[in-house]
DNA sequence: ATATCTTTACTATAACATTAGTAGACAAAC
DNA sequence: GTTTGTCTACTAATGTTATAGTAAAGATAT
C-alpha cells in the first residue's frame, strides 16, 4: 500500500528527520540529529522506523549489519496531505478559508505580505491563461 | 484550566457539532446532528462530552435530569490553535511557509484571489499605520 | 402504580501510539 | 581470541483515544 496513514506526531518527526538529513539515514543517523541529548532510546526510533517502513514511507536496504531507510514520498507530498487534512478537518474543506484565516489571525511581516501579493500575482496570470 | 489540551478528531467533531449547533445542547441533540444514522452510539458521545468538559472546554448545566453543555470558547480560538499546531509541525514554524504553500498548491479561484488580495491590502495598511 | 423510555454516572474493553528492554549476531579493539 | 560495543529482531509495558455496556434514577404513558 502506497498509503492512507496518516502520520502520528513521533512519527512525523521521524519523517522529518529523514528529509531533512537527505540520502536514506540510519536508525542512528535519526537518533542524534532529533534527539541528540537522549530525549528517546535508540530502539524507540528503531521501532518506528520499521513501523514506517510497514506503513510503506520509508524502504529499508541492509549494507553489511546496518540498516539505511529511504523515503517513499517527497516532504511535499505529506505537506499537502497534512495542510488538506487541516482544512477538511478544521476549515470544513474550504482551502480560502484557511487563507483568509491566516493572513487576518497570523502574524505576517510586510515582507511575508510583499512575497505573497507576488505569489498571488503568478498564480492569478496562470489561471488567466487557460 | 483553561486549556493546553489538544482536541483529538473525536473531541473535535464534537465541538465542531456544539458550534454548529449554538446554544447550549445535549448529549442527544449532539447525537442527532452529527451522527444521525447511528454510526456512534448514545453513550459514546455523552463520554466525549463528559471529558471535554475535564478538559475544560465545555461546562455543564443539569436541568431536570438532562445535562446541557456550553462551549467555553469560541470555534475561532480553535481554528488558531490547530492552525499554529500545523504551522508548527509540518512547516518549521513559518505561517508564511503555510501561506506560500497554500496559494502555489491548492486550488483557488479567481474570486479567492482578489478576496485574499483585499485582505492583504488591509493587513498592509494595519501594519504600515503603527 | 406498573411498564417503558430516557438519561446519568460509572465502568469496561479494544484499538492504537509510545517507549524501551532483552537476546543474539557481528565487528573492532586490545 | 576474548572483551566491548553496536546493531537487529523481537517482545513487552505503558499511555492514550475511542467506543460502548450496565445499573439506577427519574419521567411518561397506560
Amino acid at each position: 500500500m502506497i498509503n492512507g496513514n496518516k502520520l502520528t506526531p513521533a512519527e512525523w518527526e521521524i519523517m522529518d528527520t529523514v528529509w531533512i538529513l537527505g540520502g536514506s539515514p540510519s536508525v542512528r543517523d535519526v537518533l542524534e540529529h532529533a534527539y541528540p541529548n537522549g530525549e528517546k532510546a535508540y530502539t524507540t526510533i528503531q521501532t518506528l522506523m520499521n513501523l514506517l517502513e510497514k506503513k510503506g514511507l520509508l524502504t529499508r536496504k541492509k549494507i553489511g549489519l546496518v540498516n539505511f531507510y529511504t523515503p517513499v514520498t517527497q516532504r511535499e507530498d505529506m505537506l499537502q496531505r497534512e495542510t488538506e487534512h487541516l482544512i477538511s478537518r478544521v476549515f470544513r474543506g474550504s482551502a480560502p478559508a484557511l487563507a483568509n484565516f491566516l493572513i487576518a489571525e497570523e502574524d505576517l511581516s510586510l515582507d511575508d505580505i510583499q512575497h505573497i501579493k507576488a505569489l498571488l500575482k503568478e498564480k492569478e496570470a496562470q489561471l488567466k491563461e487557460k
